[in-house]
DNA sequence: TTCCGACAGTGGGGTCGCAAT
DNA sequence: ATTGCGACCCCACTATCGGAA
């Protein structure tokens, strides 16, 4: 009924009418499921022990409480023996409910709810159903983290259970987000002048939560890393400061003070086994660039410049990130241009008046990256899922190699696409598909020319060129090009770091 | 009435750790 | 030893709704 209701309140209607009827007791069981997540947050189930479904039942007897008890039992299942012992209880939870359970059931395992309502519009589910301002939802779930939690809480105690939720350190906070703009001038002018300039890092968010002498670290979905970066936890003891919630990023630096490759801070983040080796091998930087909580007060709602300010005379300036306060775009521009000569993915432009927007992809942060494009060929195309089914949808595109006439797949990529777009590629790709076209990808002639716009490129174990684009986009079609114009595989290796 | 912010959806490449083969 | 799977690090972009202007 939700995913049937296109109006955003209408869904909220059905949701907070649904909640309103479930029993306290499974009321975050209920939250969770309705906005696509799990208590347990991930079980080790994912699409391959969701095949060969057993036939459901015709009446319901599980609970909320029955299915979430035997979720937790899927997950402890661990060790030899646990792939075919999760298969196995997940068969027999999936053959004890009904057929509209099981299609609920399969699609919130599988991550892919698709009703039009997560955690945003359950937000508002939750104050309507509860009496509340949503506005207070979002104030608890910023420093709760935990919609489920915040909403059941809500719902059994109102407004002032809601005021109890209040930043605590040790539990993670959903980190402010960005939003993009082309170059720096349109940044400014989102977010407005003077404002503040930070060079953005491609690597890790880190969230550091220090209390006396104990340092927990969390990443942007709020996973907590402590373990695995000790460099980090030791900048954070050697603070004068007593008590910080930090915000930053931390990074793989080589012995020139210049970034390595993403993929080289991402393995280091997320090797466990021996941490100390990976450390010897692959040192990690932090650098901080906001402060959330200082010796027991709470900073989130200060403007973006007191909450700076507080952070630098708390910190090294080794620990901060590099900076500049602006209101002449040309500085901008050039701090932007120093960013990416030192091997940066560009900067972040931020609002020196606003408020931490924790979980929100506010207009007070505002990111700058470069972008490159090339001319690329159209080798094939997947069908699309969901709303782009039966459209040929992420297309398979490559550089045409010099020495052989033939084209050099480099990745694939579904965005940019309008809908007017993917109506006439699906009609242009069957005219050009080389045999097969009901199958999952479809091979075409290789005619057609597209401008790619991409981030980088990066070093790729699964293309054949042994290079793939980081974040490619389609920016247009090429009529007016040939095949034979597109860019080359040498084009593409110049730019690799 | 038009504009625009927030949300949901549609997927991308790379890497690690663990279990199965 | 290698492969398959799940999880999670980074992420861009379009369509849509509904409140703001």
């Amino acid at each position: 009924m939700v995913a049937r209701t296109s109006a955003r309140l209408g869904k909220i209607g059905h949701l907070a009418e649904l909640l309103g009827r479930v029993p306290p007791a499974e009321a975050e069981i209920a939250i969770a499921y309705l906005s696509g997540e799990l208590p347990q947050r991930q079980i080790g189930v994912g699409w391959r022990t969701l095949q060969d479904v057993p036939e459901p039942r015709q009446v319901a007897t599980a609970t909320l409480a029955e299915v979430d008890e035997r979720l937790t039992a899927i997950k402890a299942q661990v060790g030899p023996g646990s792939h075919a012992a999760k298969k196995a209880s997940v068969a027999e939870l999936l053959g004890g409910v009904t057929r509209q359970e099981q299609t609920f059931l399969l699609r919130l395992l599988h991550g892919e709810l698709r009703q039009g309502a997560l955690e945003g519009v359950m937000i508002e589910a939750v104050a309507k159903a509860a009496g509340v301002p949503a506005a207070e939802v979002r104030r608890a779930l910023t420093v709760r983290g935990w919609l489920p939690a915040v909403g059941a809480a809500a719902l059994a105690g109102g407004v002032e259970a809601l005021r109890g939720f209040t930043l605590e350190v040790g539990r993670p906070v959903a980190p402010m987000l960005a939003q993009s703009a082309a170059d720096v001038a349109a940044a400014l002018a989102k977010v407005g002048v003077p404002a503040a300039l930070e060079w953005k890092l491609d690597g890790v968010r880190i969230q550091v939560h220090k209390s006396g002498g104990t340092v927990a670290v969390f990443t942007r979905t709020l996973d907590e890393i402590t373990s695995q970066v000790p460099e980090v936890i030791e900048a954070a003891l050697t603070l004068p400061a007593r008590e910080a919630v930090l915000d930053g990023e931390a990074i793989a630096l080589r012995l020139d003070g210049r970034p390595e490759p993403f993929q080289v801070t991402a393995a280091r983040v997320a090797s466990r086994t021996d941490v100390a080796s990976a450390r010897a091998t692959t040192p990690l930087t932090a650098f901080f660039f906001d402060l959330l909580r200082l010796d027991g007060r709470d900073l989130l709602d200060l403007p973006g410049a007191e909450r700076f300010a507080a952070l630098e005379a708390s910190l090294p300036a080794s620990l901060l990130i590099p900076r500049l306060v602006t209101d002449v775009p040309a500085e901008g521009e050039a701090f932007f241009r120093d960013a990416v000569r030192h091997g940066h993915e560009g900067v972040v432009v931020k609002s020196l008046a606003g408020p931490y927007a924790a979980g929100r992809r506010g207009a007070g942060w505002v990111k700058v990256k470069p972008r490159h494009t090339l001319d690329l060929v159209v080798l094939a195309a997947e069908w699309g899922h969901g709303r782009r089914q039966g459209k040929l949808s992420n297309l398979h595109v490559g550089a045409r190699d010099p020495e052989t006439g033939g084209f050099v797949m480099l990745g694939k990529t579904f965005k940019g696409l309008t809908d007017a777009l993917l109506t006439w590629q699906t009609a242009r790709f069957l005219e050009l598909a080389i045999g097969p076209t009901d199958s999952w990808v479809v091979t075409v002639r290789p005619e057609l020319v597209v401008e790619v716009a991409f981030d980088g490129v990066q070093r790729s174990p699964r293309y054949p060129g042994g290079m793939a684009l980081r974040f490619a986009r389609v920016l247009r079609y090429r009529p007016d090009k040939r095949p034979d114009e597109a860019d080359t595989v040498d084009t593409v290796r110049a730019l690799m770091p």
